[in-house]
DNA sequence: ATGTTTGTTCCGAT
DNA sequence: CATCGGAACAAACA
């Protein structure tokens, strides 16, 4: 489920708990299917002081000493917990961090039920690659609804297919770009050809709004549980849920659509998230006469 | 049993 | 050649 306010709460208590420990050791999990290269870098890191945690778009990384990075994305099933040694082994374990300040020994797990996950050991030269590969940060200030709007335009497609491109906009997956979309009242279905300033206006704010609360919430755990923080807690924003997994609007009472949209199930209100463009046309342009090629 | 599932990458079609 | 969309990746659950 990890999406960025998941990626967030997670990053955000690592950062808390574990800068200053040193990296003792490393176990992996015999089914765990890592390239020996990995392995090997990561065994590499051995001795070395996390300086810092951080998160990029859906990545949680830690920063080491002497310039290296360790890269974790938790994909759809992966998990970072903070145990204790004498803590009870958990489900799916693909890899442990040994870690250490002091007298105090704590074990970092990777874990991963459907092993979308994956671990990356880079420096800063191929850190900042990958970071310079996503898009727009929703959360930073700087981020204008006009680069917003430029980067949809970029792309032919619907708007609920461009909000998962990572690379038009980061952090966003699957809930809460259907949440956002349901915040603005902009149907999912939406060709990004067809968006305006004030759309992308209101657009990037429900995103903010929604991506802000989902964080104060520490993200969202659905019912199969999947998604804890780092010390195995469920988080809270499911309960605040306005679209998705709902059967009626909260809004207007209609029944809520479900679709495949892109592979991708979507929910939304065909009530408050007209698809025909007809409300909420205050601009003095005349509507467009689209070609409705087939 | 078949169809779902939070994400990303790759490949074929256009 | 660039872009888009769907399949694949793997495992558990209903």
């Amino acid at each position: 489920m990890p999406e960025l306010p998941e990626v967030f709460t997670i990053s955000q208590d690592l950062k808390k708990n574990i800068v200053g420990f040193e990296i003792r050791s490393i176990q992996f999990s015999s089914y765990y299917r890592v390239p020996d290269d990995i392995k090997k870098s990561l065994n590499k890191l051995i001795g070395k002081k996390i300086l810092d945690v951080d998160r990029v778009a859906k990545n949680i990384v830690l920063k080491l000493s002497k310039d290296d990075y360790i890269i974790f994305h938790l994909a759809m099933t992966g998990r970072l917990l903070l145990r204790n040694c004498r803590d009870k082994n958990d489900n799916w374990v693909k890899l442990v961090l040994i870690i250490c300040k002091g007298d105090e020994i704590k074990e970092l797990r990777f874990c991963d039920m459907r092993q979308f996950g994956k671990v990356l050991v880079v420096n800063k030269e191929n850190l900042n690659k990958i970071i310079s590969k996503y898009g727009l940060s929703a959360l930073e200030e700087k981020t204008s609804a006009e680069d917003l709007l430029y980067n949809l335009k970029s792309r032919r497609t619907n708007i609920k297919n461009a909000l998962m491109d990572q690379k038009i906009i980061s952090g966003l997956g699957n809930i809460y770009a259907t949440e956002a979309l349901f915040l603005s009242k902009i149907n999912p279905k939406l060709p990004t050809r067809n968006f305006t300033l004030e759309m992308s206006t209101k657009l990037l704010n429900s995103i903010r709004q929604e991506l802000k609360e989902a964080i104060k919430n520490r993200g969202a755990t659905l019912p199969d549980k999947m998604y804890v923080d780092i010390f195995g807690k469920p988080g809270h924003q499911q309960d605040y849920f306005k679209i998705y997994l709902k059967k009626v609007c909260d809004v207007c009472g209609s029944k809520v659509e479900f679709e495949k949209i892109n592979g991708r199930g979507t929910y939304f209100c065909p009530i408050c998230q007209p698809l025909e463009t007809t409300t909420s046309n205050r601009n003095k342009k005349i509507p467009d006469g689209q070609k409705k090629l087939l």
